[in-house]
DNA sequence: GTGGTCTAGACCACG
DNA sequence: GTGGTCTAGACCACG
């Protein structure tokens, strides 16, 4: 459910605080569900426990999910729907936002950044994957 | 006319080769115009040496400016409206390629994508500047 | 009669030991009254059986209760009044000494503290309940 | 200027972000001036450089220092005074808060936390260190 | 069994 | 030179 690509220069912790917070922010993983212990998920995707660690210290301090010592990984109770929303959607302005700024500092226009992304935005709906980033 | 922000969290010398490139993509650098020196900009930027030195190694590499031993910097002879115009295309296609990357990681859909993209460019062309990116 | 939060970060076995501390020094446990065994109180608080029997240890050693092989455990009878208000006592020395610990490792001055605690428990006094700790 | 216990409990890390937070709280660090390096820091300190790297990386989240990838960590120059004030005061009020939710689940009144505080507190004064917390 | 802290050390990105 | 990421592994606290 969970999966990374360790080639990506995107740390392995940041892909996988993303992919948890989606996971929860979808309903796929609801309120009082356990999470993979640290240790297990490390197995299973093949990274070190302290990455996983890391991962899940961050979901904690972002209020996605509760660790209790000695007893495992919790997603929050108290999140509603609502509020996991929020946090989806705060997430994709940050991303459309540092998008942007690299657009301005480079100096293209509205009209350059709408069109580019308007061609690749259909190539993925209809690839179901968007174009590969580059290495 | 080559300016850094180094509170940001974009590397310095991408910082610069977007600069330069946007400089000399938009005419206001013409092909044989001289670029101030390493030590000069590193000097007027207060920056690392290393830092322009990697960014100029990078414009050189990617035949935006040619760099001659002794002589100085200068922006190519042979760089084409045509050519500039290709690196240009090439920047901004990479941009929408890891903004695209980001989304698909934390699983956004193309629907979901598009419409704050469309949202926010449209706040970008009424205001002249985009929303500011978080620090 | 015996309540835990397990969402708050006080160890649930520290919070065994401070509720049936003070259920004795307070008098609603006697001398000879019987606890309930571990096995019991662990299905009721839906804790670990480790984590109240680790409680209970705390307490035997600290000459609360008496831990009875096969027979069950029991407030002490020799427990004095006199003997259940030093133990109160202590606790309380012990939670002064370490908040003023933390102060000082931040480096609060006596004069800080002071204030700051005289506010906290006076507004304690007026609402019956102190301020909710952060979570 | 800055030591940490490592026979404490207290987590080193914390005890880092604790001091550099007083030191700048209190302006002996000025906005703008450099922290030791991280490596330089773990030297002098004994400690792992993950150790003071895991420090730095939750001061800077807190806003308190910029961290500038090869560049070296500054305390932040838009943290104003009164900001400084205003941090140092939230970490005050916590201790304090924390300090009698303890008081609290344990029973003691009031007037009990109220008196063995000041006793404790006039302690400190006289001695210039309030009483040893027990191993 | 489960998470937390810390170390020693490799390798990398940026300056 | 400076910070970042990751690993392998020790040892601990809590359950």
């Amino acid at each position: 459910m969970i999966s990374v690509d360790l080639r990506s220069h995107v740390p392995t912790y940041v892909q996988i605080v993303e992919r948890v917070g989606h996971l929860v922010a979808t309903g796929v993983l609801k309120p009082g569900n356990q999470l993979p212990t640290v240790r297990q998920l490390a197995t299973d995707l093949r990274v070190n426990f302290n990455t996983v660690a890391r991962a899940y210290r961050l979901l904690d301090e972002a209020g996605v999910i509760s660790t209790q010592q000695g007893r495992g990984t919790y997603v929050l109770e108290g999140l509603s729907t609502v509020q996991a929303e929020e946090l989806r959607q705060a997430a994709l302005e940050g991303l459309v936002r540092s998008f942007l700024g690299g657009a301005v500092r480079m100096a293209f226009s509205p009209d350059d950044v709408e069109s580019e992304s308007r061609i690749q935005i259909e190539r993925w709906r209809r690839a179901g994957d968007p174009p590969a980033e580059a290495e």
